[in-house]
DNA sequence: AGCTCTTATGAATCATTGA
DNA sequence: GTCAATGATTCATAAGAGC
């Protein structure tokens, strides 16, 4: 089997992907820096500044992203002066008059969210992970994604009414019908886009670092074996460590030297790891 | 005990509002006609003209609301041609400019949405709920909804299956999933902001706005008994009956004259019904 | 009371058909 | 052409009935 290519680059992603030709990529995954009002932090972007740094830079995801791709943008507003910054839905806007279409907004429930308490706001448990794309065709592999169904369908589907074996229509008047019947035998369900996820624990040196399982899900569902998935804003190396570990071909741009060498190392201890255990089940 | 009022106004809020004295009410938390959806019953307001027909209304919520008091706006943008809407967004920048403090975002994970399933789009599972405010100060009673783990942790601790550790169940009507295993030596906790409601589906007559717990969450929250409560898209007059029964005074304006007729019934049956309930365990 | 089983239905979205 | 109506798709919840 073709191993598949994991290559990290240092630089800014704005002259790095610049190389690159013209729809080139099945999927730009990516949780950039955020804009923070305080100094020295990731990147440094002030607030009101965000969008005019942004825009140069996703017009060479545009460019370079394949007709058929998907832009995967993970983010969230700060808190500044007791208000929610306003730069993200800016740069929404934005993003649809640079030509971007603004497909969908899932929501990444953060379950195991940072402790804390404050006299006039709740614990922050969300993100946005925001969906654009070039065309409304798009590749989405939906099957990959399934999650197991409520437990409620094993009694549910046991003894079917009269009204299951045929289709119902809602007496509301709503629409509504459903066939009972067609669920027989099937165990998973489609999933919603509310994606409920824990943070990983282990914090290494990136600010803004993601479980690995919310670049895997999205890899999984907008990418198929081989297809080649970017990230610019790579930071330690995750979301190459998980297109490796599915087959599939990435690129990690990173602006911070440290984080680009720490990427190589641990995606080369990955490979490493991860072929030994995979060596376990399968030979060539 | 002192009663609270009740009161449902027919008509359209922009008018009967203009009535009402400056910093009035406590808590202001409605669910309005979504652009484009509900057109039989509201009319149907398109996309683009949406702003433009919020904003003199939100001036009045604006002059009407209390300096320390709050302002909940529940609302969802729908898919057009296969993205998002972006009136919502736009609604969001315009409000602060006319004067609102943007102070939080919660969001309202729907757990029976929809079923259904399209080429490529996942099911959507939540709203969102804006929060503003007029200072950066404001009334909030975090106590007010934490999650109380008494005898229904007890017995729900008894039984912890696999689905508890893993998956977020939520107590009947708390409005809040939780990892049960966490729960196991706490007595309360405090919420994020990400609600966890399913919607009711028992309302035959109309098509319910907001399931109970929703409005109740925010007036537990934002207000104290004997504050005023303002819902000026009250339709069937859901926040009134639970702004009752929290011992809230409140006021339900609504434009569709067979939902105030509705509503004005509904409170009366529902106040009678509970009067009666609460006289078993109470007097005077 | 407490459990199981039955049933209605919810601010949905998209492709097709008809005006 | 554009726009409106219609049909097809498919989960999870809570109330209520039955035991």
């Amino acid at each position: 089997m073709k191993q598949s290519e994991s290559i990290i680059k240092h630089g800014d992603c704005l002259k790095i992907l610049k190389k690159y030709p013209d729809n080139h990529f099945d999927l730009i995954v990516t949780s950039p820096p955020y804009a923070d009002s305080r100094k020295n932090t990731y990147g440094g972007i002030k607030p009101d500044k965000y969008v005019e740094w942004f825009l140069p830079r996703s017009k060479q995801f545009l460019r370079t992203l394949k007709p058929s791709g998907t832009f995967i943008l993970n983010i969230k507003e700060r808190v500044d002066r007791g208000e929610r910054n306003i730069y993200v839905i800016e740069l929404i806007l934005e993003l649809k008059k640079q030509g971007w279409l603004w497909t969908e907004e899932f929501i990444w429930h953060k379950k195991n969210c940072h402790p804390g308490k404050w006299p006039n706001r709740f614990r922050d448990a969300w993100e946005r992970c925001l969906q654009f794309n070039k065309q409304r065709k798009f590749k989405m592999n939906q099957e990959s994604v399934m999650t197991p169904m409520g437990d409620w369908a094993k009694t549910r589907l046991k003894h079917l009414g009269e009204n299951d074996v045929k289709r119902f229509n809602s007496q509301a008047g709503s629409g509504f019908g459903k066939n009972v019947s067609n669920w027989i035998g099937r165990t998973k369900a489609y999933p919603t886009n509310v994606l409920h996820l824990a943070t990983e624990t282990r914090n290494r040196n990136h600010s803004a670092a993601f479980p690995k399982v919310l670049p895997g899900w999205f890899i999984k569902l907008f990418t198929d074996e081989n297809d080649w998935v970017l990230d610019p804003f790579v930071g330690s190396g995750t979301t190459c460590e998980v297109a490796f570990e599915l087959r599939r071909n990435s690129v990690g741009i990173d602006i911070i030297k440290e984080y680009t060498e720490l990427a190589v190392d641990n995606l080369k201890n990955y490979e490493r790891y991860f072929l030994e255990k995979q060596g376990a089940y399968e030979t060539d």
